[in-house]
RNA sequence: GGCCACGUAGCCAAGUGGUAAGGCAGAGGUCUGCAAAACCUCCAUCGUGGGUUCGAUUCCCACCGUGGCCUCCA
């Protein structure tokens, strides 16, 4: 059973082409969005990720979907552990500050929040449960204290990788993971749950003391909030191998429903000055530095929201600041008068919006259809009665404010 | 090696099967005591080679180049 197809046209990383969207459940949109670490402060490839989801959201609701949004926080953690140690933080203490930041700037962006903020420490029961699923069905196996995924018990790990396993052992591996090798069937299981007696990072299990994986919360968190398949998952695109692959194969084994996932959605990476922004890397732009120096929260969205979802999107203040004056554009129409009454010629505009984002979400085209009704009622061929509230809903559906408050 | 994208003027970048938005920079001009600001004007045949077509920058193929992912990472 399944509802009615909307009119969207997705591209689904599983495919590699567009597809219809179908939902599970007539006008329910089950979306679940790979969400943070808080380790530390997240920086702008965070920020688009979040208000990419967050736009198609708006977008279901503007055409009269429910969107149950979850979006999950990893507060168990080898990072989690590290740094909480270097601050002399409690992990609880650590998850907290961060999550505040992130909050904080999400508000200002405006960002809706999800429905649903699971924390991975809340959901260890439901992880535990997988992974017994996992191991009496012979997915899975225990050993000294560890549990390994057993990838040799189903043909669909590496789907989204694009490989078969035979393929996925040619995959380019420099750096080894923190996993022991020699405990394993085979190199490509993956962790399950191993030992730990780490504060903070420590819980107990049928196999002892430890820590899930680095895979299964996310399993175990959709399980829990959603149920066994959903619509809709999200994320960067950095998560979608060894990740994403991992969950699917771990939530399929564990419940028989498939697919896991109807839509897999994934982020293209940002850049600053060619060069991937990352926490590793330290090349970071963040939100709250943007709006110190004065950028608005209409201005970021647009920019993140001007490049096409799926390509990666290289920083520079040159075209932040091209987007701050076409959100000053914006808001000009917004506050404008407009021309007389034109029979509703506004119209043809709101459809390209619509057109563009029932096409993959292609914001920017939808973008470019607002800049077009802005300059149609500032040069007066647009009526201010008519193009302005469908300006401002239109602009809405982008979570952009134009200058009014909320 | 696999996968995903990208390659449009000095730079950033939109877009379309019928000879290409916009922004920055630059040049010229209006204005001004000078300058600034503002405004006006000017500045590209779309990586290379094929193919499809009456016609391609736009579709297809190949190649070259760039980047990302494939390893904790959104």
């Amino acid at each position: 059973m399944r509802g009615a197809p909307t009119l969207l046209e997705v591209y689904n990383s599983l495919s590699g082409r567009k597809e219809e969207f179908w939902p599970l459940e007539d006008r329910v949109v089950r979306m679940y969005v790979c969400g943070i670490t808080p380790y530390d402060v997240g920086h702008l490839g965070h920020a688009r990720v979040f208000v990419f989801f967050d736009t198609v959201r708006r977008y279901f609701e503007f055409n009269a979907y429910r969107v149950r949004h979850v979006q999950n926080i990893t507060d168990v953690d080898d990072d989690m552990v590290r740094v909480s140690q270097r601050l002399g933080l409690t992990i609880a203490e650590l998850t907290e500050r961060n999550q505040q930041l992130y909050l904080q700037e999400m508000d200002a962006l405006n960002v809706q929040r999800p429905d649903l903020f699971p924390k991975a420490s809340e959901h260890i029961d439901g992880m535990i449960a997988l992974v017994q699923a996992l191991l009496r069905s012979g997915h899975a196996y225990g050993v000294d204290g560890y549990v390994f995924f057993d990838t040799a018990t189903t043909p669909r790990f590496g789907a989204l990788a694009g490989h078969d396993r035979e393929g996925l052992r040619h995959v380019r591996n420099d750096s080894m993971p923190q996993e022991p090798e020699e405990l394993k069937r085979d190199a490509l299981d993956f962790l399950l749950w191993q030992p730990s007696e780490q504060a903070g990072a420590a819980f107990d299990s049928p196999w002892g003391r430890g820590r899930p994986g680095w895979h299964i919360e996310c399993s175990a968190m959709v399980h829990a909030a959603l149920g066994d398949r959903i619509d809709i998952h999200g994320g960067g695109s950095d998560l979608r191998y060894p990740h994403h692959d991992s969950e699917i194969v771990q939530s399929e084994c564990a419940t028989g429903a498939a697919p896991y996932v109807s839509l897999w959605m994934h982020i293209g990476t940002e850049l600053l000055e060619g060069v991937k922004m990352s926490k590793s890397l330290g090349n970071l732009v963040k939100v709250s530095e943007l709006l110190v120096r004065g950028h608005t929260p209409d201005g970021i969205r647009l920019y993140l929201l001007g490049t096409p979802y799926r390509e990666q999107q290289d920083f520079s203040p040159a075209a932040l600041s091209q987007w701050e004056q076409r959100a000053a554009t914006l808001a000009r129409a917004a506050a404008a008068a407009g021309g007389p009454p034109d029979r509703l010629r506004v119209q043809p505009l709101r459809n390209e919006f619509t057109a563009a984002m029932d096409d993959g979400f292609d914001t920017p085209r939808a973008i470019a259809a607002l800049l077009r009704i802005a300059d149609g009622v500032e040069r007066q061929r647009l009526a201010g009665e008519t193009a302005v509230p469908a300006l401002l809903e239109l602009a809405g559906v982008l979570g952009l404010r134009l200058g009014r408050e909320g």
